[in-house]
DNA sequence: CGACATATGCCGGTCGACGGTATATCTAGG
DNA sequence: CCTAGATATACCGTCGACCGGCATATGTCG
């Protein structure tokens, strides 16, 4: 899973959201960090409603718009809470590495 | 950055080695669940000299065969640094959501 | 002698992300 | 009235990273 997908997945987890309040949230998210463009949302959008990671919540129309609203599926959740501990333990790992004083001389 | 190079990058955080060894230290690090292929070590190997995140410890011939050392670069290490701090954010942010008892009703 | 571990490296395919673009409505400003 | 900007959805071509498979070479163990 790559980072636009654990952003996406994430900003869904509290509550459901339509695409562009995700692209929000996902900026939210990332500390302003992330600005994911449209077509990285619907593409991952549809790939994750594929795979069946979310779910279609509602279809409005608002305003003359159509407003489709996603929400996280419990496959979706399972996979969110897997790719966090996952991620946990090799950050962990890494910091722990970063932390060391590296071997010198007889290598480097 | 996607997993497999911070798989690479935290295996060479605290000491060089060369490609096979890399191989088994990701192995470890991942408690047995990442097999990485040669395609993808020796390619991103190659990539990330190109970007100077890792460079070339040693070149030496041990017992008829070529042994190259590979060994974390300052501007790795720095990249390293950042890539795991941001990921800590993204997981504390979404370890936190899960947690949270999700909105009903209205919504979904 | 054959199987296996050690060890490096290339190549083609696939998949996800990216940037750009098109479309449509409502609001605010000039 | 017209334009600019926010809201909102969606397609498309490209590109880079990862993947599986393959080739190569040597030392060791049975």
């Amino acid at each position: 899973m790559q980072e636009p997908t654990l952003l996406l997945l994430t900003a869904l987890a509290d509550a459901p959201r339509h695409g562009y309040a995700l692209l929000q949230e996902i900026e939210a998210i990332s500390c302003g960090r992330v600005r994911m463009r449209t077509g990285t949302l619907y593409g991952a959008l549809d790939r994750l409603l594929g795979q069946g990671l979310i779910r279609v919540a509602s279809e409005e129309i608002v305003e003359g718009r159509a407003r489709r609203t996603y929400a996280l599926a419990d496959p979706g959740r399972s996979a969110l809470r897997a790719e966090t501990e996952r991620l946990r333990t090799v950050v962990a790992e890494a910091e722990r590495r970063l932390s060391i004083p590296r071997l010198r001389g007889a290598f480097a």
